[in-house]
DNA sequence: GCGACAG
DNA sequence: ATCTTGTCGC
């Protein structure tokens, strides 16, 4: 996939916000210009202890759902966890992730929010508008905006309303279980951001793509902090 | 000033 | 995000 642009990083949360600011007048929100054949999901996990985030992304064929590539990425952080400015944090690790893909998507689903953000430009819309490439924020927890309450039952759903604008779905994806929030990120509208999430979706919280990028990470940060776990008790024994 | 606050 | 075992519910 397309060479990560590399960029200098912000110093400051005013020159991240000034970044930001400047970034989300480039965002397109139109509806996507083809149906998507290949859908990636990248996410990020944090180190322990380590200042290391590891990052997979994960392809799959759409709409069958079926894996047809998964690349790796880690690297420190880029910049302080400060609500509001992921895209500094992660944005670095995640482009390189990316940009490990032999076959380039159609669309790239983002675990963080799109433009349901306090500048409309959160994570998913920065990662798109930098590679130039469709993406779907979606989120588990809500960052700016407010909603009403959802019916328990699969499917429902309700704006997220930020000011008087809405920026994105909550969608209960699983009866009984917290919503995920879907926004729209960059070349992609929101109907067709939930439109792609509810066919991406399989039975789990998460859409498919997503679930898939995370349990990847998790074992590619276990494997390579190669983790050595003795239980307290019995440590004098091992020992 | 206070509360809220993606990972 | 994570610290954390068993437990309740589908």
């Amino acid at each position: 996939m397309r060479e990560f642009s590399h960029q200098s990083w912000p110093k400051s949360k005013a020159e991240a916000s000034r970044r930001q600011k400047e970034t989300a007048s480039q965002i397109r929100l139109l509806p996507l210009d083809e149906e998507p054949h290949l859908i990636t999901a990248v996410e990020t996990v944090y180190g322990n202890g380590s200042d290391v985030l590891y990052a997979c992304a994960v392809t799959m064929s759409f709409p069958e759902l079926e894996e047809v590539e998964r690349v790796f990425a880690e690297g420190p952080p880029g910049f302080p966890y400060v609500p509001g400015f992921l895209y500094f944090r992660e944005g670095a690790v995640i482009s390189q992730a990316l940009s490990n893909l032999k076959e380039t998507p159609q669309l790239v689903i983002v675990h963080g929010h799109g433009t349901a953000h306090p500048r409309r430009c959160g994570l998913a819309s920065h990662i798109g508008v930098v590679l130039d490439i469709p993406t779907i924020g979606c989120c588990r927890r809500l960052l700016t905006g407010h909603h009403r309450e959802l019916p328990p039952t699969k499917g429902a759903n309700q704006p997220i309303m930020l000011a008087t604008r809405q920026v994105g779905v909550a969608y209960r994806s699983k009866e009984n279980v917290k919503p995920i929030y879907i926004s729209p990120g960059h070349r992609c509208d929101l109907p067709d951001a939930v439109s792609i999430v509810q066919r991406c979706l399989r039975g789990f919280r998460q859409p498919e793509p997503l679930r898939l990028a995370h349990l990847l990470a998790n074992k590619l940060k276990q494997r390579s902090e190669k983790k050595i776990r003795v239980k307290p008790e019995l440590a004098e024994e091992t020992a």
